[in-house]
DNA sequence: ATACTATTTTGTAATTATTACAATTTAGTT
DNA sequence: AACTAAATTGTAATAATTACAAAATAGTAT
């Protein structure tokens, strides 16, 4: 079950521990992008012991390590993500929902002008996802 | 002095007043991408009677009107820029200095896949900075 | 299996950035 | 000069995150 969570952890020396295990099942059971409090509140439910401070922290420990991801896009909370291939994301402004983006970032593995040295490549559109669209169009009845 | 200013705004529809004209004054000056502090505390030595409230207040219209844009890229507070022709942006780990970053953007004006309608565009980058890479290496005596 | 210890978890208390709100002021108009 | 919708201001509230110290635990050594 956990066998996946509990190996990415090994590999990168980081004690097995509940609180990080679960949010890494969270985090590849749900691929919404959530915040902090989506994956504490959610995670609460079943270890009524987790503390949100544990959520903080496991996640920055993983961030470092590279096994998960934080984005910046909503601009008013971190939103989190595994770190899997380099994708980019969209926003909806309407509805909020996060989107992954997969197309070929010609800009990444390139050494920036001036020299400056990248280990992060954030890729945030923003706009009007297609879903919203659709009942925008709807509602329209007439011109 | 401020035509230019003046002019930015009129052709929004906006009013012309002082905190306005000096928020984009300060941008146009200070090519650093600061943050709401940076600009009040800059600001409120020439007016004191300056609100950071306004300065938030300001920022949010301008940005509407795409007069400005907001930065996301630090992930603890907004940064501002003028809202010139499309670049992307670095973030230095080691200085904090956010630096424009010109390379072209293939998937700007482009419908994205699924048909979303964006709006708004952000590259980030980060990683070091040329200058820290330098400090760096002439630390390290040997090795 | 037991003991040990560095690390992690936990709960609470700060801190920081931002927003809400109501009173006052002002820009643009009449 | 008078009017009014919009902007500014100061303060209070909120939301996200961080600081911190005590309790618990994972991994290791005995
Ligand atoms: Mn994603
Ligand atoms: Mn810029
Ligand atoms: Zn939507
Ligand atoms: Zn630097």
């Amino acid at each position: 079950m956990y066998e996946k969570y509990v190996k990415l952890l090994k590999d990168h020396n980081l004690k097995i521990t509940s609180p990080r295990l679960e949010i890494l099942k969270y985090l590849d059971e749900h691929h919404t992008h959530p915040n902090v409090e989506a994956i504490y509140s959610s995670l609460k439910k079943k270890h009524p012991s987790l503390s949100r401070t544990t959520v903080y922290n496991s996640l920055e420990t993983m961030e470092k390590n590279r096994i998960v991801q934080s984005l910046t896009i909503s601009g008013s909370e971190h939103r989190y993500d595994l770190n899997k291939s380099l994708h980019h994301h969209f926003l909806c402004t309407r509805c909020g929902i996060i989107l992954d983006i997969d197309i070929a970032c010609p800009n990444m593995d390139k050494t920036l002008q001036g020299g400056h040295h990248v280990e992060e490549v954030h890729g945030y559109f923003k706009g009007i996802c297609k879903n919203c669209q659709k009942k925008e169009k709807g509602w329209r009845t007439n011109g």
